[in-house]
DNA sequence: AGGACGATTAACT
DNA sequence: GTTAATCGTCCTC
């Protein structure tokens, strides 16, 4: 069997719709807090940056997106609904802001040291079923935001694409679909996820809510 | 300075 | 199926 190669950052250099399903099957390594845990990606989105209206970048650099307009391979964290990180890597080139969301995987190393983390996790299926869970079992947050993960000496890494879909040996069926909990652009099919994986986590459409009428004056 | 909302989750009925 | 939790970020005034 082959020695894989190393990834580079060139092959991460590309538009997030096509990063995205190369992406299942890859492993993430944490080694943060000194505790070793690695996922394999089962469920990733594209978000393509100044192009795609559902993306952080959509409406051009701020303090919490910078990373996304930097160069591929760096890992961009953010805080949503007051309580929950939410991971992505960093891909095309600088100024294209494109990143794929890790949206769920399963945890192949350090178990143990995951459970800890999931108190909550009923199963070994829920463990990283969800990407604010997903970044919980790698212990991700703020002080992660802007690591490169092309550092072999770095806490948080990725480790190689995935087999892809064209892998001879053992196809993977990717599947393809609509994003979760957006409201815009839902009809940019830019989730992917490999079939009949249980640690994929559940659709749910972006809630419909009509926007407030400003007052006018 | 104020307020709406979110690339979610867990706990409910 | 529904909903509370909870606060950083961004938009508006």
């Amino acid at each position: 069997m082959p020695r894989s190669e190393r990834l580079t950052r060139s092959q991460l250099a590309i538009s997030s719709v096509l990063l995205a399903p190369r992406l299942l099957g890859a492993r993430v390594r944490s080694t943060v807090g000194g505790e070793l845990v690695e996922i394999r990606l089962t469920e990733v989105e594209a978000y393509e940056g100044i192009d795609d209206p559902a993306s952080h970048a959509y409406r051009g650099p701020t303090a919490r997106n910078g990373v996304m307009f930097g160069p591929a391979g760096f890992l961009y964290t953010y805080f949503t609904y007051g309580m929950h990180w939410c991971a992505n890597i960093v891909c095309a080139e600088p100024g294209r802001a494109s990143a794929v969301l890790l949206r769920a995987g399963t945890v192949v190393l350090g178990h143990e040291t995951a459970r800890a983390r999931r108190p909550a996790a009923r199963s070994d299926r829920d463990l990283a079923r969800g990407p604010a869970r997903l970044a919980q079992c790698l212990a991700l947050g703020r002080e992660h935001n802007g690591l490169d993960l092309l550092s072999t000496r770095a806490s948080v890494r990725l480790m190689s694409l995935g087999p892809g879909p064209s892998l001879r040996a053992g196809p993977v069926a990717i599947v393809q679909g609509p994003r979760v909990g957006i409201r815009v652009a839902t009809d940019r099919p830019w989730r992917f996820w490999l079939a009949d994986e249980p640690s994929v986590s559940a659709f749910r459409p972006g809630v419909l809510k009509a926007r407030a009428a400003r007052p006018a004056h």
